[in-house]
DNA sequence: TAGATTATACGAACGCTTTCGTTAATCGCT
DNA sequence: AGCGATTAACGAAAGCGTTCGTATAATCTA
């Protein structure tokens, strides 16, 4: 059996994992401006909550050697990009989500998503149907 | 001001906090169950993965510090019940998953937790127009 | 009631996420 | 080339969730 190692630093990762909350912010910011310096980064971050330029320069460092962003090191400022897809990432998270609160439960937890919103019966009742076919045991 | 001090034990919490992945999961248990000792909720927790006694029950005692849980004292063993409900502890997850990872946009979660299911175009546009009832700006 | 068994409480430790202070490297300018 | 300012790397530590060993207390039973 080989010997296990870690990737270095940048290296393509089979899989990367799924990413924490504060992984999840930034890559938020990438995910919308494309691509970013550190700084441009930190700047966005930091119209909600303030947070340090090395806390957020840290977390960038460690979600390249997971394999959440690859960086262009042949200009400086070094430029970050996202190198998962936002779709698939919250598709993982979602599934995740859904395991844990609703119990694998599809039709509750978009039913509840839903909940708010002023449907009439007929739409909700059209709803619940499509839901009957997504989810056909789960009640 | 009046110092501020840590509620003792059972004593109720004027807003429970929402609660961790592996309190969720005895919560679970209770939901199903209505009310249990210890043993029970391990027990049935045990069908999955293995826990132990004690882990179990240190859970259930921060629970009932943290207002999650009550307990009925007057009998032994303990017994165990939710203090809060499940659609409401439900809710309040999904609100913080929906702002994490989807910046707030019940649309996107929605037809994300709808994909993979075989809706025909039909069905979908249908589904899209509700959305857009309820999330008018977000796309 | 003594001893065994079960239930409860407490504290410590581990791992992971998050935060930031400090040091090292790089850049821009004179 | 040298100097100040910006950027990058590193290490340490705090906080939280989780897990469990061990100790105390309560209950049961012979």
């Amino acid at each position: 059996m080989p010997p296990k190692r870690k990737p270095t630093r940048g290296e393509p990762v089979s899989q990367p994992p799924v990413p924490t909350e504060a992984e999840l912010a930034i890559l938020r910011v990438l995910w919308q401006l494309g691509a970013a310096t550190v700084r441009q980064v930190n700047e966005q971050m930091s119209r909600s909550a303030s947070v340090g330029m090395t806390t957020t320069l840290k977390f960038m460092q460690i979600m390249t050697d997971k394999g959440l962003l690859v960086r262009d090191d042949s200009i400086r400022p070094q430029v970050y990009r996202p190198a998962v897809r936002q779709e698939q990432t919250q598709q993982k998270l979602l599934g995740d989500f859904l395991k844990r609160t609703y119990g694998g439960s599809t039709r509750t937890l978009v039913l509840q998503a839903l909940d708010g919103a002023d449907l009439d019966a007929a739409e909700l009742a059209r709803v619940e149907r499509l839901l009957d076919k997504i989810d056909p045991e789960s009640k």
